[in-house]
DNA sequence: CGCGCGATTGAGTAATTTCAAATCTAGTGG
DNA sequence: CCACTAGATTTGAAATTACTCAATCGCGCG
């Protein structure tokens, strides 16, 4: 399916936008590729700009002092990504963003998208949505970190994308999940 | 200050509304005060209600099947609270909330909300900014609680609200930070 | 074939938990 | 004013869990 197409499903599901309202709305979107292994963010950048996945996979992550990773998020199509604190805020990333896989993104600048939240209402009504989302999204996951041992976060993030199972390395889940490689292996090795 | 007035202010600093748009959103909510140790929601509960706190203190909690208390939330004057993942998918609620002061709050049902956002673009482009306020305090507490050791989270609550640490028992701190109350009394008191 | 990356395994260590008990504190009634 | 009580906090000790570090294994690719 075409890029455009694959944006205007996805803001179908929430907003009601005219096909003109839509390829004005587009018009301020981007295409970029991105070659897997490539940076898209690095933790220091200015950030301008978020990322709409169409194909592909990204993933977003913060690296500690002692160069230890922890995974924010895995972007999947039609999931938005970005340092969104950076973004919002005005200040360098401190977070970095890569690719797992070959991906394809749209592109919109922060500006573009206050103005077009601005223009057009049903925009800001389906970005207040996506927020909404990924709000929900993450509380719920830090409940999960809290409650849930590391075996049953697990199974969660493949029930929630099982299609991560053979498409990461295991070591990138461990540091999704929050602990080392080693006890992840251990984990599902045992029974 | 006025109820109103608080309200007010607080959405001012992000979208302008008129005097007569404030006072038709202003006429949506509606005033609840509740006493020390009151139970706003319950686990299993309908959610129909978001609550903006004008004066005291609530947390919002999950109880696990062990009986352990996670804190996912302290409600501070000018917080919104609520089940929010129960009252956008109209489920039954799944955390608590109560109040660990005398507390007023301001309250707006879920309907009305929208039926809101609708009406008036300023009053949706408000909860965007207020939802995504949200966002970012979750992401940042999620990779606080990934990164950090308990020392460090607990010195990074008490810079976000100095005034819980003599609001608050220990434990409720300790059930915010995700560690046991034992685990937490050590920690500072060792030196 | 051999390199290199990712995954696994083992052993010892560090941190946190649980359970139990002792201590402290604020508020209540006599 | 004092004794009493409930809740909160602290302390001790054993058990659990995950960590680190090191070594090994497995597999795809040049």
């Amino acid at each position: 399916m075409e890029a455009k197409e694959i944006l205007r499903q996805h803001i179908a599901r929430t907003a009601s936008l005219t096909d003109e309202q839509f390829e004005y709305l587009f018009s301020h979107f981007k295409p970029l590729s991105f070659k897997k292994g490539q940076t898209i963010i690095s933790e220091g950048d200015k950030v301008e700009t978020e990322y709409f996945v169409l194909s592909g996979c990204l993933k977003a992550f913060f690296i500690n002092d002692e160069a230890k990773m922890y995974i924010l998020q895995f972007a999947m199509p039609t999931w938005w990504t970005s340092d969104f604190n950076a973004l919002y805020n005005q200040t360098k990333a401190t977070i970095n963003i890569d690719c797992i896989t070959d991906a394809e993104t749209l592109c919109l600048t922060n500006n573009d998208r206050e103005k077009l939240c601005n223009e057009l209402h049903p925009v800001e009504h389906f970005f207040r949505w996506r927020t909404n989302r990924g709000y929900l999204a993450s509380q719920k996951r830090l409940l999960s970190l809290m409650n849930n041992d590391t075996k049953k976060r697990y199974e969660e993030l493949l029930a929630l994308y099982p299609e991560l199972y053979n498409l990461v390395p295991k070591h990138l889940i461990a540091a999704y999940l929050g602990v080392s490689r080693e006890t992840l292996s251990r984990l599902y090795n045992a029974h």
